[in-house]
DNA sequence: TTCGATTTTTTAACAGTGTTTGGAATGCCT
DNA sequence: AGGCATTCCAAACACTGTTAAAAAATCGAA
């Protein structure tokens, strides 16, 4: 039975390459250059081949997606069960977002439909960044005793002021500038803290 | 000689029924749906027309977007001519923008790519939301002494702010939900204007 | 091994995209 | 009316995502 196993391990293994070939191609040259075709050309297969691990296009993205999603949230649970600390926490928080977006400034463009990155799936973030169980929420419930509704706003400040810093960073900066307004940032993150403590 | 001028109007009207349609197409179904055919079907003509226009589709999408910066910093320095008050000034201008992505919803996208818009040309908000001679800068240099590079710093965490929250909510809110999130927008913004002060 | 069946892969096509070219139709002036 | 210039469009090219059918490869059993 070990020719099954092998072929499912194959099936992955191309699986995973059309996901890092797409991203591959993003990175290099934008969203906008990813085609069926030319993941088909780099994975050496037809491109219809695509078409029996992936929908179609939008889903590929989908998962591409929701995978960086998945990364974040599971980078925000890790932190918060690391540190005691709320403060600590969304500093660290706001910290690995910045470090997500300039790791994988792809999967971040993918995940907001920037730079002409487009993927349908609509309720993602909705989902994703919603309020019930979200460790970033709990983070900031913590940092000072208040009604639900006070923190679901300051959350929603939260997010404003990080997406904002992000992309505003990502869309004027060169690659090499980004590094001089990280700091600003933090600054930026920790001043909003303090705002709300 | 009436006939060329009246081939001159034509020539405009047709120019402005383009950028038009295009902006409609745009508003309904969102930048990836618009096509040079579509448009072409709509104003009536055939697609080839368009490139006695424009030079290609980019280039009438960086029309658009450049419009929407002119109107803007307009928009800007009517009023700080207007008003007295640096405080009062940036207050409106925040408005002024958040309005101005309610109302052109489509325009806003496109100068910022956001949601699968795409326009290649680069240089445009480095221009228009660039330090020298820029109303905005000129507020906040005025509401306390600073050394500029200090006012330009809290410039660019301005921009991400008001940026922030506009693309946040025009990302994650329904058309329904947007009035909502307003308020806490613009509360938001005095909080950053009070804290430079 | 060889034949038949099943699965895997590809070729070819369709409809759509941006863009260019050649020529046809139109209107203008002499 | 004839010649000229302009305006305009049909057709084509190279792309795109996607699908149907044919081909190729694989496998199981005789």
């Amino acid at each position: 039975m070990g020719i099954v196993e092998r072929r499912e391990r194959l099936k992955k293994q191309v699986r995973q390459d059309i996901i890092k070939t797409a991203r591959e191609i993003a990175r290099e040259d934008g969203w906008q250059a990813v085609s069926i075709r030319k993941i088909a050309d780099v994975i050496e297969y037809s491109p219809p081949i695509l078409y029996e691990y992936f929908d179609s296009k939008d889903k590929l993205l989908e998962v591409i997606r929701s995978g960086g999603f998945t990364a974040l949230k599971d980078e925000f649970d890790r932190i918060k069960n690391l540190y005691r600390n709320p403060e600590k926490q969304l500093v660290e928080v706001a910290q690995s977002i910045w470090n997500f977006s300039v790791d994988q400034p792809e999967v971040f463009q993918l995940m907001f439909n920037l730079e002409g990155a487009f993927c349908q799936s609509k309720q993602v973030y909705g989902q994703e960044m919603s309020i019930q169980g979200n460790a970033v929420w709990e983070m900031i419930a913590s940092l000072r005793p208040k009604a639900a509704d006070m923190v679901s706003k300051t959350y929603y400040e939260w997010w404003c002021l990080t997406y904002g810093f992000i992309s505003i960073t990502m869309i004027t900066q060169s690659r090499h500038d980004v590094a001089k307004a990280e700091p600003i940032y933090m600054e930026g993150v920790r001043r909003f803290i303090r705002s709300v403590m």
